[in-house]
DNA sequence: TTGTACGCGTTATCAA
DNA sequence: TTGATAACGCGTACAA
């Protein structure tokens, strides 16, 4: 059992209220016994107990992350920068998977709630239809992290991929290519949809005609994705393609070179994500970076401002065009 | 504010104390009065508060888990290993970084001590000397995970990293090879010296001899070791290689293919970890898997069956070769 | 079958 | 300058 100031202020003779004031610098206290019992603590090997301190104070200090899995990196990321920022403010973080099973996350959020947690930071769920009514009588700050609600106590960050995805194909048009493909997704229809009207909009802004068989989705892997994709993209005369992710980017190279296709010479290829892994495939990918770490951050920051009462704006956040081997001028 | 038992007991027309016994269906409570009770807490939105919760029965249910940072995909991995399990047992899990710093690594400890957390697993942290007297009077069941430290509170799950490189070097000489290197680093003391530890059992047991001149240390990054060890291991005569890591190896990979080196039939390479991309590069990567789900699996079981106070063992896990293109039988 | 009283560890108020 | 007391929300002897 670990040492409570009650024990202290046994052997101290001393009240524990003392005990209490004396720990914490309190001006009332003479310097003396302030010291005395300050020594005496670290003698005895004392820690505060957080849970009795939460019990009276009403807050936990305490953030609940909701994740689908934190073996994505793109969510490890994320993870990463609001735990940096909550560590700094003297936040905990409860870590909660819900593996992307609906129900599963209904009942991680009634665990954080149980615990009395100060606030939850949601990524990538559904919760839409699924459980507002539960968050709603949560009646705690709820920031999600690229999904959008409304609701008095929900708020958001959220990345822009119709920006970023503007941005990879004006790179594109900007080095001569016409004919530009997009090589997209079926299972993640929310950024597939946002990425392909960012891909339309860029297109309309050059006064280039959106083509439909330059837009290729299909349903299996990542990895197998490029293989199915790339003859239909070479029948369809693409000298460019952009693809919904790093992943499948890769997977669209590998098939160039089992075709003995040159990029970029004979096709340029652009990603999104900008995984770790973008820098080292060869040709190196050209991509779309997503502030993923600043994501968490800004998140874990929005957080902090609404604990202490101010009103906040929901946030989206820019990508950023990361310009390496796989693209070049057409000739 | 939630409500609490006491609210519902003065609405009921009760006490609090019949409340909580209806609550969780205590025999000595009428039916009728259960369900009438049960039935307002659910009305009224009612949660149970855990920290008054852990306040009296003196646990928390929340493990800490102490890591270097979740952005490493060998940590994270564990993280969700730790994760699940404990989810199942009712466990809430505490996400602290270290950030690899030994000042910040004590810091997030001593959180997680005034946090009363039943017990702490701490990935791949360099405790020893450092700390082991703070870790020693938090007297709470300590999981290490890749470390092992003796203590009445110290426990271990680590790999095994020896047995990893035999595996590899074996598969080596069951293709054929007799000159194999090793690229090893600089950086990550420990694993690198058990695995070049078990290049050099395997070898020995096949009546190989050792050539130091096949063994290249370098101090650079990832990436950059295959440009520069390349020439080494030609130069030694080399007909494979054995890599640290995988990102080491697919770095040996790069170099090969800029030197217009083909692998494997005129170099083998193996690399260690299966991460993600090993299966994704060409030629697909031939490597050592590490069970790090499982790793942070049986950490968190361990760390049940000494909350439940039950004597345990340490344990070594083995690991896995996983063959793929980028080794092949000696011409 | 239900209620009273107390304690878990801490902090704040009020009185001395 | 210090101490007694109550309170945070819950669970459990013990009493009724």
């Amino acid at each position: 059992m670990p040492v409570t100031i009650k024990d202290i202020a046994k052997i101290a003779g001393v009240s524990h209220t003392t005990v209490s004031r004396a720990l914490k610098g309190h001006a009332a206290i003479s310097a003396k016994t302030t010291e005395r019992i300050q020594e005496l603590a670290k003698l005895m090997g004392y820690t505060p107990n957080t849970v009795a301190q939460s019990l009276f104070s009403q807050r936990t200090n305490t953030i609940g992350m909701v994740i689908t899995t934190i073996a994505d990196p793109f969510v490890s990321k994320v993870v990463e920068g609001v735990e940096s920022v909550a560590q700094a403010a003297s936040y905990s973080l409860f870590l909660a998977n819900s593996n992307n099973n609906p129900e599963q996350e209904v009942a991680v959020v009634e665990t954080l709630h149980r615990r009395r947690v100060d606030a939850i930071i949601i990524s990538a769920s559904r919760v839409g239809k699924l459980y507002r009514s539960q968050l709603d009588q949560i009646q705690v700050p709820i920031v999600l992290i690229n999904n959008q609600e409304e609701g008095e106590y929900l708020h958001s960050v959220t990345i822009d991929d119709v920006q970023g995805a503007q941005l990879a194909i004006k790179h594109l048009i900007e080095l001569g290519h016409r004919r530009i493909g997009y090589l997209g997704i079926h299972n993640h229809p929310k950024s597939n949809k946002c990425r392909l009207e960012g891909y339309q909009l860029a297109l309309e802004r050059a006064n280039i005609e959106f083509e439909p068989a330059l837009v290729v989705q299909l349903e299996t892997t990542y990895a197998e994705r490029g293989k199915k994709g790339l003859p239909l993209f070479l029948e369809a005369g693409a000298t460019a393609v952009f693809c919904y992710n790093d992943t499948t980017a890769i997977g669209l190279l590998t098939a160039c070179r089992e075709q003995g296709l040159v990029v970029p010479d004979q096709l340029n290829v652009v990603g999104f994500d900008d995984i770790e892994f973008a820098q080292y495939v060869t040709p190196s990918l050209t991509t779309i970076s997503q502030p993923r770490l600043k994501l968490g951050q800004i998140a874990m920051t929005m957080t902090l401002d609404l604990l202490k009462g101010k009103t906040i704006q929901d946030q989206v956040l820019s990508c950023r065009l990361v310009t390496r081997e796989s693209t070049s001028h057409l000739n």
